[in-house]
RNA sequence: GCGCCCAUAGCUCAGCUGGAUAGAGCAGCGGACUUCUAAUCCGCCGGUCGCAGGUUCGAAUCCUGCUGGGCGCGCCA
């Protein structure tokens, strides 16, 4: 067995949302389990899950009742008898061996969904602030983004945008590869081509030709690779020369990024970027502390560090190299650096690692390393958020190495095109102008949106079609869901923020869709907790579909009544906030019109 | 060999941390635009939750074993 060691798990608040209506009935049933079986138990869990049979149940009871001796349907006639949740539930009943089912009653509903309307926050809650650096997209200078970097990239900005919201200090860490080997050949390509030629231009747009080309030199051109290892020993040394033009590899490398983080509407900038050469100068000293203390020792000449519980073939204990026999570091070094950085420099309280699944292992041995160290203290939390690999289509792991054709940018390009065209054929009626301005942000929203959906852990074939499709659950249609709402807003010829009066359920669906609103502040709560933004994502789409089939069932502008029109006025105004909210968090457009 | 992860409808995936009859989208079939945007809505069809045991009031979910797949396991990052 590897040692994964338990993370010192802080037990981030899981705070609960004033409308919720889980978050307001388990404290009422709390107290009543405690007036009915005493104050040992007052701690229990009522267990509410959504129910096909009422708005909740609570399933307390059949936990509960070995444990104080009764029958299931004892223990919940008890709890009832003691639940005083008059003001909440138009029905309290006892099902099957012995459910709770609550039903909401339609005016505490319109009470909730009204104070939701007058909540800036929409019922988000403010959780302890919290210094957490995520660690997201890390791409490499002189390389394509692909699909893989994708994932990262749009996980770890939604991620950070969450637990901004939440209250927390999210401090973004783009790792990005911009140190070792490969370096001394690109340099001297560079130099070769020159830093103002066309070939140099291509680090901007197509970085992976500059790659490509500077590696078919470096093993044809035994001169040229003689002179890369040479500027590989200068750049190490620090040679300012080499710096510079390293400073400008660098440089060409940022503004593709850039390019493709504007694109995706990414929030990451260049103030965020803590690549791996922000670390040199504390490698020696990260390699003499564990040497000096004895957790680092030399084998076959490189400086490891053993730890407990990590065997890997054969029985042989698996090391972290920390320093490589020919003296250079590793990225096990740089990265032990970074936790040591995260935790003394930022006062990190949680720091996420937003990266393949793979690195699994060596993220441990870091980790634990960093402990025995003393750099990552206990209550420091570490999360690695697994990015699930990508497949081709051959259902093979696509690997940065074999070149895959399919360049992000391309990606990108594709999704709009094929939104471009959506929206021409749909909306000819639109200008010109205003039909380019909002086809970048369905086709990004596309694309970002079949990332968000699925958790982030699991690994998937990557799926043009499916990535740029716009029906069903996909970005657009929560888009097309608040565009509708702009729409009903521009006909009323008033601002949705005017929309104020008091929301009132009775129809079917208007209840449907306020049962929807009350729980946007308990799912981001709960997404900045487990840290998985595809359950904002799933929740956004029953949301739309809420209001997609209240649009359908109810008129608004043309309801019979002025007060039935004013609350689904009202009704619509809040379910585009928290549409366009829960759209951001995920770092996707809301646009007016589509 | 050791370790980690995965297996749910024809396809892509959910399944709120153990709750009642397992849900969506796509695909297929049938309906709904002179009515606030049909990128939509309503309905139908579709599953032995890989297999076998176990734990308990109750398992897709937890445990064990098996089968099948992915990834990782010393000087790339």
């Amino acid at each position: 067995m590897t040692g994964p060691s338990p993370a010192a798990v802080s037990g981030s608040s899981r705070t609960v949302s004033p409308f919720a209506p889980a978050d307001v009935l388990a404290p009422r049933i709390g107290a009543a389990i405690e007036a009915a079986f005493g104050a040992e138990y007052a701690g229990v869990d009522p267990l509410l899950r959504p129910s096909q049979f009422a708005d909740l149940q609570a399933n307390v009871a059949l936990s509960l009742a070995k444990k104080v001796g009764a029958k299931p349907r004892d223990v919940a006639e008890k709890i009832v008898a003691a639940l005083d949740v008059s003001d909440l539930a138009s029905s309290v009943e006892i099902s099957g061996p012995g459910f709770i089912n609550l039903t909401l009653s339609p005016g505490w509903l319109s009470g909730a969904a009204t104070s939701m309307a007058g909540d800036e926050r929409l019922g988000v809650p403010r959780q302890e602030r919290q210094i957490v650096p995520i660690d997201y997209s890390a791409p490499n200078v002189a390389k394509e983004m692909h699909a893989g970097h994708l994932r990262t990239t749009v996980v770890g900005d939604s991620l950070a945008r969450t637990l901004e919201h939440l209250g927390h200090q999210v401090i973004r860490q783009n790792h990005i590869g911009d140190w070792g080997t490969p370096f001394g050949m690109l340099i001297e390509h560079l130099l070769d081509v020159g830093e103002t030629s066309d070939e140099a231009t291509l680090l901007e747009v197509d970085p992976n030709s500059f790659y490509q080309h500077a590696r078919e030199k470096f093993d044809s051109d035994p001169a040229f690779a003689d002179r890369a290892r040479g500027r590989v020993v200068k750049l190490q040394a620090g040679d300012a020369p080499t710096l510079a033009v390293w400073n400008r590899l660098v440089g060409l490398s940022k503004v593709y990024f850039n390019r493709i983080y504007s694109a995706l509407d990414v929030t990451l900038t260049d103030g965020d970027l803590a690549g791996e050469s922000m670390y040199n100068d504390q490698l020696q000293a990260v390699c003499d502390e564990l040497e000096d203390r004895g957790i680092a020792v030399i084998s076959d000449g490189a400086l490891c560090v053993f730890l407990p519980g990590y065997t890997g073939r054969e029985g042989k204990p698996v090391p972290l190299i920390v320093r490589k026999s020919d003296g250079g570091y590793g990225y096990g070094t740089t990265d032990l650096a970074t936790v040591k950085y995260r935790v003394q420099q930022l006062h990190a309280n949680r720091i996420l690692y937003v990266i393949g699944s793979p690195q699994s292992l060596h993220l441990n041995m870091v980790w634990d390393t960093a402990r025995a160290a003393g750099w990552l203290p206990d209550d420091v939390e570490v999360v690695h958020v697994q990015i699930g690999n990508v497949l081709g289509s051959d259902r093979k792991m696509l690997r940065t190495r074999s070149g895959n054709p399919l360049r992000l940018m391309g990606l990108v390009d594709e999704a709009n095109t094929v939104a471009r065209k959506v929206i021409d054929e749909a909306r000819p009626d639109l200008d010109e102008a205003i039909r380019a301005e909002i086809a970048p942000q369905i086709g990004v929203g596309a694309i970002k949106y079949a990332d968000l959906s699925v958790a982030h852990d699991t690994e998937y074939v990557l799926d043009l079609e499916r990535m740029v499709s716009l029906t069903g659950n996909t970005g657009p249609y929560l888009q097309y869901a608040a565009a509708r709402i702009h729409s009903i807003f521009r006909n009323a010829g008033m601002a949705p923020d005017a929309a104020t009066a008091p929301i009132v359920v009775a129809e079917a669906a208007e209840r449907d869709l306020v049962l929807a609103l009350l729980q946007f502040g308990s799912t981001v709560a709960l997404v900045g907790d487990a840290l998985e933004p595809h359950r904002l994502a799933g929740y956004l789409f029953e949301l739309a579909q809420a209001f997609s089939s209240f649009y359908e069932k109810c008129p608004v502008l043309k309801a019979d009544d002025a007060a039935v029109r004013d609350s689904r006025l009202a009704l619509s105004a809040l379910t585009l906030r928290v549409l366009t909210q829960g759209l951001e968090l995920l770092g996707i457009r809301s646009p007016e019109r589509m």
